[in-house]
DNA sequence: AGCACGCCGACT
DNA sequence: GTCGGCGTGCTC
């Protein structure tokens, strides 16, 4: 008919690439396409997966038009996720088909998994029995089917002789259903006992659990109050109705043991999903999700991203956590889009924290969230004795960075036979080198950052991009030879200080920069939890989740590190990483202690800290953003400009900048101001956009990059917005 | 984002 | 004389 009467249908499909809407395509006569379908189409000289999209096909060139190619045989993208893809591509000024790509990394998984081949027992008899045989014929028994290498291994017998009964017409081949990636989880498996405040938090979770209605809970629990027996209540009960569940956890590679612990609640283990899952694993598990065979995904932030067929319950874990943050291609919070998500989707979302972020509780202060506090700690977690130790009193001897102190503290640890943690955040050596006789510093050649030396790899690098270089035995600059200085302390350097003072005792260093990547990373985590090592130096990543029986004393080397460095979220990040940190000590119950140092014991953020009140910090915190219109009361947005060549990104962002609007709401600060880094080979500049009134920054910085002169060649544009209240 | 087309340097 | 660098422009 279509033919006849010439108009064939056209669809718009949602292509993964960077276009602002999607493209139009004709639909082949009786093809079964509907929106949400994913298809293959024709893209320039290649095919793509795109997604088909709602409305009609749009007004193109007809000579443009080509057909779909195919439809996969995979459960379409829903409206719901339709519109969150819509939605974050409004949110986040980045184009929809750059949105859509993150739903479709999975590529393998649109077409359904190949059937596993089988082994069905017959009514036939081999010719000959055999003891092997008859173990075989033993199992297979019962009518099942199994594989042909699970027969043999159950049977402790070799694939020939199954091979032999096959060829006898002893078993036939049959079609296995897709194995599931994981077990389905049991809500009534291993319900635990709750502490009164534990249960009347639970309670309420589940009610919000249990039935449709979008609402958002932010759970806020000091250190060791069991927030996650908690939520794992409202788990229970959105997985009773028939609902699935996606729990965000930041950097679920390393967080081993909560896959344990579900799977002490569960009776088994969450689908997890981050990006270095292999291809194959992932692809099954995608599709498994959005079959709904899979029930709860736990996942790093791009699980959000995950087809869901029946999602009822997102919760997000650590939700304070930094890397939740994508800083590249579309940026976006996936705490944030994980409330829309709810929100679209009509279901709670539970945040879970033991330092909420500001926004979020500022979003609980205006009723926006619900917020339950646990405060009593549960079990035999307590937390430490704190103390800051001011540097101005108890300096550390020339050429040291321990106080006196702190070197005490570690001594008597070691004499108990427990473990000590020093804590700084600074990987490498040392931050910054320089020569003793022209002063020369060496700096990236690329970015606006120090060269930091790395002894063990005797190598300097910026921490920006990644630069590196063989440490020079002589400047560049004045030539003289060894007159290089190291200045400041980084992980490494405060390693062989503990070394000089405690030659016999075992200290282990632990960054990310450690040899052998994450799965060495979490063997020495085991090892240390086992009691391996008596002193740890770690940077943040000692400030995640692990647990450390024995640790009973946290030593913070550098408490002021990042105090002032002109991030307006400087006070929050460094209050809830002193938080975790000395939250590491006394999880068995023994008594511990934290020793902060510190030159400013006076600041907000080590009294906060050292008196356990961070209802304080808090109110003041808050009281400060208002003061200052910075987020979540005034706006704050970033346009970054990246090209490859360094002079081009800042000729760009001059250019932007002129094209800003008069305007007596914001304020621009142009590339002078805005730190350059090199990522990704590409350098990039920020330009910082404030809003000091509720004036929709999105539409004024919509309205600056089209008045702006359009960037040519490689040179993007890209913005980076930060948090608000969208609901 | 990918990919091809296009125009300038060192090589089988 | 060709292979290959990445600059530029396009994709329904």
């Amino acid at each position: 008919m279509d033919k006849d009467s010439g108009t064939s249908r056209v669809i718009p499909v949602m292509v993964p690439m960077p276009a602002e809407r999607p493209y139009s395509y004709a639909v082949p006569e009786g093809m079964p396409v509907a929106p949400g379908s994913i298809v293959r189409v024709p893209l320039g000289p290649r095919q793509v997966a795109g997604i088909a999209w709602d409305g009609d096909g749009g007004t193109v060139d007809p000579k443009k038009l080509r057909p779909i190619e195919a439809v996969f045989d995979c459960p379409p993208i829903s409206g719901e996720m339709r519109r969150f893809v819509e939605w974050i591509s409004t949110y986040t000024l980045s184009p929809p088909g750059m949105v859509a790509r993150m739903l479709l990394r999975a590529p393998g998984a649109f077409d359904p998994e190949p059937p596993q081949q089988g082994l069905r027992l017959t009514d036939n008899r081999p010719d000959r029995m055999t003891t092997a045989r008859e173990r075989a014929l033993e199992l297979a028994r019962d009518g099942q089917a199994w594989t042909r290498s699970g027969l043999a291994h159950a049977a402790g017998i070799s694939l020939s002789v199954i091979d032999g009964l096959a060829k006898q017409g002893v078993f036939k081949t049959v079609e296995l259903p897709p194995q599931p990636v994981v077990a389905p989880p049991d809500p009534l498996y291993g319900r635990p006992e709750l502490s009164d405040g534990q249960a009347e938090a639970a309670e309420h979770l589940r009610e919000q659990a249990a039935r449709d209605g979008f609402s958002v809970t932010l759970l806020d629990g000091v250190t060791g109050s069991g927030k996650t027996e908690v939520y794992f209540e409202a788990v229970a009960a959105a997985l009773e109705r028939g609902k699935q569940v996606l729990i965000l956890i930041p950097e679920i590679a390393l967080t081993q043991a909560f896959l344990d612990r579900f799977h002490d609640r569960f009776g088994s283990k969450p689908a997890d999903w981050h990006s270095d899952l292999a291809p194959k694993k992932r692809e099954r598990i995608w599709r498994q999700v959005a079959e709904g065979q899979v029930r709860v995904v736990a996942g790093a932030r791009s699980a959000l991203f995950l087809p869901f067929s029946d999602l009822g319950l997102i919760v997000v874990d650590e939700e304070h956590d930094p890397a939740y943050k994508q800083e590249d291609r579309v940026f976006y919070n996936a705490r944030d889009m994980a409330v829309k998500r709810g929100h679209l989707g009509n279901f709670p979302v539970v945040l879970a924290s033991a330092t909420p972020s500001i926004e979020s509780r500022v979003n609980a202060q205006s009723g926006r969230y619900d917020r339950i506090v646990l405060s009593s700690r549960y079990a035999d977690a307590a937390l430490p004795d704190l103390k800051a130790i001011d540097m101005r009193k108890a300096p550390p001897e020339r050429g040291g960075f321990l106080s006196p102190v702190l070197i005490r503290a570690i001594g008597q640890t070691l004499e108990r036979k427990e473990q000590s943690l020093l804590f700084l955040n600074r990987r490498g050596y040392a931050p910054l080198t320089l020569c003793r006789v022209c002063g020369h510093r060496f700096q990236c050649p690329d970015c606006s950052s120090w060269l930091v030396e790395h002894r063990f790899r005797k190598q300097l690098i910026c921490h920006h991009c990644g630069h590196n270089r063989p440490v020079p035995e002589a400047c560049p600059e004045c030539g003289t030879l060894d007159h290089l200085v190291a200045c400041g302390p980084g992980v490494e350097r405060i390693a062989e200080e503990v070394d000089r003072h405690f030659p016999d005792a075992r200290t282990i260093v632990l960054s990310s920069d450690m040899l052998g990547g994450v799965k060495r990373l979490r063997l020495e985590l085991e090892a240390i939890a086992d009691g391996e090592a008596d002193i740890v130096v770690g940077t943040q990543l000692v400030a995640k989740g692990h647990n450390f029986p024995a640790m009973t004393l946290v030593g913070v080397v550098d408490a002021d590190i990042g105090l002032s460095n002109g991030d307006p979220r400087a006070a929050e990040r460094t209050f809830q990483l002193l938080s975790q940190v000395t939250g590491r000590a006394g999880r068995s119950g023994r008594k511990s202690l934290g020793l902060i140092q510190t030159y400013q014991p006076e600041h907000p953020v080590m009294r906060a800290i050292i008196s356990g009140d961070s209802e304080a910090f808090y109110e003041r915190e808050i009281a400060e953003r208002e003061r200052s219109s910075l987020p979540p009361f005034g706006r704050l947005a970033a346009i970054i400009v990246s090209a490859n060549e360094r002079k081009e990104a800042e000729g760009h962002a001059r250019a932007l900048r002129l094209a800003a609007p008069a305007s007596d709401v914001l304020e621009t600060l142009g590339p002078a101001e805005a730190p350059l880094s090199l990522l990704a080979g590409r350098h990039r500049f920020r330009l910082l956009v404030h809003g000091t009134r509720r004036a929709d920054i999105q539409a004024y910085l919509r309205q600056m990059i089209a008045t702006a002169p359009k960037p040519r060649g490689s040179i993007r544009v890209q913005v980076d917005i930060d948090p608000q209240s969208f609901l």
